[in-house]
DNA sequence: TTTCTAACA
DNA sequence: TGTTAGTA
């Protein structure tokens, strides 16, 4: 059967993840540790980054590289998700009709 | 693979 | 402050 895979679930070690990211093993536990991003862990407590993780990753990566720090980063990151849902709400807004 | 520590820029 | 290397 077709394996259903989600986002939220692509499954890669560590290692893979420091390749397509560009980024060292010991910086993606250094943003872990920062509470940059949070990727799931197995039983045995390893590392598995997601598709989401990964585009997360770049995206730190783009903010790194423009200077900020990883503090900076974090109220970025944070931001960024809270205008995004604020966007959803005044979506939502916008296409009920009601009044 | 994990964590920690130390050194470097 | 953040990255890298070596370690158990």
């Amino acid at each position: 059967m077709a394996p259903k895979r989600d986002s939220a679930d692509g499954v890669y070690a560590i290692s893979v993840a420091a390749e397509l990211s560009g980024l060292g093993l010991s910086s993606l536990r250094l943003y872990e540790r920062k509470g940059l991003i949070a990727p799931s862990r197995t039983e045995g407590g390893t590392r598995r980054y997601s598709e989401d993780d990964m585009q997360r990753l770049e995206h730190i990566s783009e903010l790194v590289e423009a200077g900020l720090n990883l503090e900076g980063i974090k109220l970025v990151l944070a931001l960024e998700a809270e205008n995004a849902q604020l966007r959803a709400q005044l979506a939502k807004a916008r296409a009920t009709p009601a009044r």
